[in-house]
DNA sequence: TTGTAGGCGTTATCAG
DNA sequence: CTGATAACGCCTACAA
C-alpha cells in the first residue's frame, strides 16, 4: 500500500510517454502546453514525488549539501553553530536542498570523507577554519564545491566570514577610547584562524591609536580552566585594567574565577567578549561584546555555495554583520 | 580524473562477473574464499566506494536518517539539541547512516514533509514532543519508521527519553526533604510534552512526602520576561520558599530578575532546574538542577531508529539517565 | 510536440 | 560457487 506512484505510472495513467511527464515537471524541452497542464494536474491530485534517488542516480545529483560541525567540546558548548544552521536550513530549503550535518572529531575526517566518497552531497560547508585545514586540503583535493565559515590563506578556497578583523579592532578601539590603556587579551586554540584574526585586530585597534598592544598580556591556547585561573592571576598582578575574551564561553569562566578570587568586574578588571550569547544573557554584570548575526551569515554561505553547485560564480566575502554591544562590565 | 570506478571496473578489471564482486562486499551469498580476498583487495587498493545513489536506487534505501529540530527560539538557544547530535552522530555513522537535519518552525511541517515524501531518509528522529502532535502524526500516517525524543501517548510510536517524571519527583523530594514546603513551578509551553511530564513528577514527589503541590503556585506558558517578571513578583509576594524551573534558560532569566529585584538566592529564594548546562555554569550561585547526558540519549535514539529500520524489534524505553546536582542555590 | 531506447551503478533472481 | 539479465526510477540523446 505505500510503494509510492513512479513516473511511468502517471504516463500510463495519462495516455503518454515518460519523456513527456519528464518534461512537463522539468520545464526543459516543449512540451503541448494542454499536455502538460493534463499531467502537472494529474501530478499534483495524485500526490506524484519524484525520487531523488533516481534523479541522483541518473544526474548525479543528490540535492543535499554536507555541513561539518567540529564536534569537540569547546564548540559544542557555542550556540553559534546552532544557530547558523537556523539560516542555512531556510536559505538552503527554498533551493530544493537539505542539509546533511557531520561531525568531525580531532583530526579524524572519515566522517567527511564518508559523504564526499559516497557522493551524498553536491557541496559542502566547512563552519570552522584551521590554520593547517586538513578538511579543507581534502576537499580541495577532492574537487567537490566547497565553501568554508572563516577566513583562510588559500584564495581559491571561497570564505565567507563575519568581519572578525573589523569587530575586533573596533570593539578594541572602542574600549581604548574609554579610557583602557593595558588590555589582556584571552584566546582559544591558535589553530583557528579565527583566534589568529581576532589577534590581529586587536593589535590594529592599538595601532590606530597610536601605539602597540602589549604582548605580554596576550594569551592564546587558554583552553581548560586551570589556564584560565593562571591567567587571571597574571592578569591582575601585571596590572592591566581590561579584558578581552575570545569567546563568551571563555569569558563566563573568566566572570566566575574573578568572583571566587573578589576581583570586582568591572571595578578592579573591566571585561568584553565575542558572541553576545545567551551564555552570558543572564549574568551579571552584563558583558560588553560583540554581537553577531549567526542566521544571516548561515544564509550567505548557504547561498554562496549553492551558487558555487550550481555553476554561477561566487566569490569569497567578508560581511559586516555584527555590532558592538556596551554593557556594564566596561563602564 | 574524478569520475569514480564502479563496480563494472572492477568486475572487468579481475575477469569476474558484478554479481561476484558485489556479493563479495555485501557477505550476501557464496563467493569462494580465494576470489573474494582478490576482490577485497583490489578494492582496498584501488579505493573504490560503492554509489549509495545506486544503491539506493536498488534497494530503495537511502542510509540518511532524518533528525527533526524545532527551529523556534526557545529551542536554539537550548544546547541540549546541538548535544544530542553529537551522540546521534556517533551511533549513526558506525553504522553506515548519515543525517539529515530539517528544521520545523512553528506549525509548518513543509520541510518534514519534503524529505519524507522526497524519500530522502529511511527513517526519522522528532527531537520534541508535542501534545498535538502533527509532525508524529503525518510521519505515522506516511508509514516510514520513527522514534521520538520524549514522550507522548501513543503506545504504537516509539519513544526513547530521559526519565523526566521520575527526574522531577526525585529533585521535588529531595527538595522538600531539605525543607522547602512550599514549592513553585515555572515551565514553558504547555503544548510540549515534557512540560506537562515534570508537572507531574513535581506531583508525585509531593504526593511522596504526604502532600499536595500547590497548584496556585504553578506556572506554566511562562514563555517570555514579561511574565517572568510578574510571575517573579508573585512567588515572591505568595511566600512560597523554593522555585524549580523548568529549564536552564527560564533559571537564568529568573536570576537576573531576582538579582535587579534584590531578591537574594537562596536566602529569599531557593532555586533549581533542569539541565545543568552551561547556561548556568558559571553564574553564582552555583543553580541545584538535574543533568542529563545528552550524548547518551542521542546515541540511544539512534540506535533505536537504526533497529526499527533494520527490521528489528524496538521498544520505547526510558532513560534513567539523569542526576541531581546540588548546588549553591538550594542551600 | 512526442516517443523510443539506452544509461546511471547496484542489487536480486534465476540459471548453470 | 559463479554469471547473465532484469529490475530500481529517472534523464536525455536521437528519432519520428
Amino acid at each position: 500500500m505505500n510503494s509510492r506512484i513512479t513516473i511511468d505510472d502517471v504516463a500510463q495513467a495519462l495516455g503518454v510517454s515518460k519523456t513527456t511527464v519528464s518534461r512537463a515537471i522539468s520545464g526543459k524541452g516543449r512540451v503541448g502546453k494542454e499536455t502538460k497542464e493534463r499531467i502537472l494536474q494529474y501530478i499534483e491530485q495524485n500526490n506524484y514525488k519524484p525520487s531523488v534517488m533516481a534523479q541522483g542516480l541518473a544526474r548525479s545529483k543528490t540535492f543535499n549539501i554536507g555541513v561539518i560541525w567540529p564536534g569537540d567540546f569547546e564548540a559544542v558548548d557555542l550556540p553559534f553553530f546552532q544557530k547558523c544552521m537556523v539560516g542555512m536550513s531556510e536559505t538552503v530549503s527554498m533551493k530544493g536542498y537539505d542539509i546533511l550535518v557531520s561531525m568531525i572529531m580531532g583530526n579524524d575526517i572519515s566522517g567527511l570523507k564518508r559523504i564526499v566518497d559516497n557522493r551524498k552531497v553536491d557541496g559542502v560547508i566547512l563552519t570552522r577554519t584551521l590554520v593547517k585545514d586538513r578538511p579543507a586540503e581534502y576537499l580541495k583535493k577532492s574537487g567537490i564545491p566547497f565553501v568554508t565559515i572563516g577566513t583562510c590563506d588559500d584564495p581559491e578556497i571561497v570564505q565567507v566570514d563575519n568581519d572578525n578583523f573589523e569587530a575586533c579592532r573596533e570593539m578594541t578601539s572602542i574600549l581604548i577610547g574609554k579610557g583602557m590603556r593595558r588590555l589582556a587579551l584571552l584566546g582559544g586554540s591558535s589553530d583557528h584562524v579565527i583566534t589568529k584574526t581576532r589577534l590581529q585586530g586587536f593589535r590594529e585597534g592599538y595601532l590606530e591609536n597610536g601605539t602597540n598592544a602589549e604582548e605580554s598580556l596576550i594569551y592564546l591556547d587558554v583552553d581548560n580552566d586551570l589556564k584560565i585561573a593562571s591567567v587571571i592571576g597574571e592578569v591582575i598582578r601585571s596590572g592591566a585594567d581590561g579584558l578581552v575574551c575570545m569567546d563568551d564561553a571563555l569569558a563566563g569562566k573568566v566572570i566566575r574565577k574573578c568572583k571566587s578570587e573578589h576581583i570586582h568586574i568591572p571595578k578592579d578588571l573591566k571585561l568584553a567578549s565575542f558572541y553576545n550569547s545567551t551564555l552570558l544573557e543572564n549574568m551579571s554584570p552584563g558583558v560588553t561584546s560583540v554581537s553577531f548575526n549567526e542566521r544571516k551569515l548561515g544564509s550567505a554561505v548557504a547561498g554562496t555555495l549553492i551558487d558555487l553547485i550550481e555553476g554561477r560564480k561566487a566569490e569569497s566575502r567578508k560581511l559586516k554583520n555584527y555590532e558592538v554591544v556596551l554593557k556594564e562590565s566596561t563602564k
